[in-house]
DNA sequence: CTGAAAGCGCTTACAG
DNA sequence: CTGAAAGCGCTTACAG
């Protein structure tokens, strides 16, 4: 393997010089010119270690997400993936399982690496994104330190769901869900939802279920139970279901029918995050669309910004809109025309 | 931050000391505790880029994948970052767009980053993985150097589906397959498929569709556009398809219910990959499932095996099986048991 | 077993 | 603008 010294000889120039054309510092063109040339005859690669170790930045950010079971956070790290790329970052991805241990030594494990910066999706109350030694960008979540949120428009989504149950008649609902109660941007999807839904004078209601468990087949099965339980005789006790996801609103979804209730004619589903069949098919359910790719651009744009001592955003929060999904009332047939089109570039 | 010279200061050792400790090199036991608690007292991080510079050993993968849309690709890639992370090596992820040029630059940033090995799934011709000087593991691809292949048993899985489809009485069968041409374990999928069809008496062909375009929707309406030339006055050519992924099983069996065809009463199929309903409920078709955590096991096992310079398994093909999900005939009602279970570890 | 020292491949003030 | 040199934080023979 060359190193930048070997391109320093071929190209009759000092190592300071090369560097410099490697920086796209000014240097004499028909030095830069003898330097390229040297590059393209050793093939010669910049050892990224060794430019990590000594200067400050290292083009690597990491993304800790949950995992990437789920389609949503698959989606998301696509979709960082890609932008960073574009920019000449690399990316390491880091699955947390919720849980705070993990998060923790991938915190650490940033810090070694001297990562340039993170991107976060906590489920943990771990202090150490309070006090953020470095730039990060959280998802849903607000940092008292120099931190960025971005999110989307989690009481717009609350509302859009309240408004179709409103508007279809339903007369009792219920949020279900079971993210982390710690504050956090996700926690407007049901207290809008709720409060929008009372001042209708629906009776509403919530449940939440423990997160201390990272086993997603326990939570499962908690949910059909909580279902099973409301239902008696093929009735339910309630006419609209909203969901914290979209993954359960399908496991809601599937219990009732299991039931022997008919959705949405016996009762209406919405979940939240916009997933569809294998990313390229319809909306498993009516749900509320979350900007993906808007998200990871916004991550992304002022995750750098940061890093470059830039102005960034402390918050950004974009729009969401609600689909039909064939769990709700008087949706059109036709499936979203946009589904079709948003899979490219 | 403090460096491995402060904690040698405060453990009253020389920095080889410290250097042995973190190594698991033996040092005297009082020498050790000292510096131990020298670690945990400065919240020592070793600086992984000077380690890297200066080791072999980055304790880097690096992992190539088209995208993180195909849930196939992100539960592959979510399960090799859970094996490594229990291992403490972390993972760069690399989409492709199933373009050369991006593999290439990956490539090289993998060279750059002197990253310890590389787990591909390629569609790209490119030769570069041919003389491969860092280990290698490809996924469905064998390469001529010293790499390790991990495939799920495609011959195997294009059987099963011939099995079904004569089993179930199909007269007129069909391959529908867009990967790559290249030589590769996949296209035992189709071979196997179409020469145990034909053994039985069926009319069997196959059609390919370009792999020059990284544009899904482009290929979706390719296979669309195939259904409908395939399908008149309510029939179509054939009542058994094989699709080679689970996607475009979906796309045709979408599209086939559009033009008024009854799946499976009509016609059946087939796909391939095992994917399920936001990876937590029933699958999407009837289907060949991979094992795609016995495969990112042995990606990762013989990666290691690799780089650590102990024997590997040039080649590594695991068992598949059928299972069916609604679009062919004769199959139990009930959901798969082990559907539902096998989403936790 | 341990310490002193060289060196991994870069970047960055500092002179010139 | 360019070169010589120091130094980033580690690891690794080499003596002792």
């Amino acid at each position: 393997m060359a190193t930048i010294k070997d391109v320093a000889e071929k190209a009759g120039v000092s190592v300071g010089t090369v560097s410099k054309v490697l920086r796209n510092v000014y240097v004499r063109p028909e030095n830069r010119r003898r330097v390229e040339e040297a590059i393209e005859l050793l093939n010669y690669q910049v050892n990224t270690y060794a430019q990590g170790l000594r200067a400050s930045q290292t083009y690597t950010i990491a993304i800790i997400v949950p995992d990437l079971i789920n389609p949503f956070f698959a989606l998301l790290v696509n979709y960082v993936e890609q932008v960073l790329a574009a920019i000449g970052y690399r990316l390491f991805v880091c699955n947390s399982h919720c849980n705070a241990g993990r998060e923790l030594s991938y915190i650490n494990m940033v810090r070694r690496n001297k990562v340039d910066g993170l991107i976060a999706v906590t489920y943990s109350n771990s202090t150490e994104y309070e006090n953020a030694d470095f730039p990060l960008v959280s998802i849903d979540r607000h940092y008292a330190g120099e931190s960025c949120c971005v999110a989307s428009d989690n009481a717009m989504g609350g509302e859009l769901a309240a408004r179709k149950f409103i508007d279809t008649g339903c007369r009792s609902v219920i949020y279900i869900h079971n993210g982390s109660l710690l504050e956090g941007e996700t926690l407007k999807r049901g207290h809008t939802f709720l409060n929008t839904c009372r001042q209708a004078g629906i009776r509403s209601t919530e449940i939440h279920f423990s997160e201390e468990t990272t086993l997603d087949n326990v939570r499962i099965r908690q949910i059909e139970q909580f279902i099973s339980q409301s239902t008696r005789d093929g009735r339910c006790d309630y006419d609209g279901i909203f969901a914290s996801s979209d993954v359960h609103a399908m496991v809601i979804r599937r219990q009732l029918e299991r039931l022997g209730l008919k959705v949405p004619e016996d009762l209406q589903v919405i979940g939240y995050d916009g997933m569809r069949v294998m990313n390229v098919g319809g909306y498993y359910v009516s749900t509320i669309v979350q900007p993906v790719k808007e998200m990871a651009l916004a991550c992304v744009d002022n995750l750098i910004r940061r890093i470059e001592n830039r102005p960034y955003e402390r918050s950004v929060i974009l729009p969401v809109r609600f689909v039909g999904g064939g769990t709700t009332k008087g949706d059109p047939d036709q499936p979203d025309p946009e589904a079709e089109a948003d899979l490219t570039w």
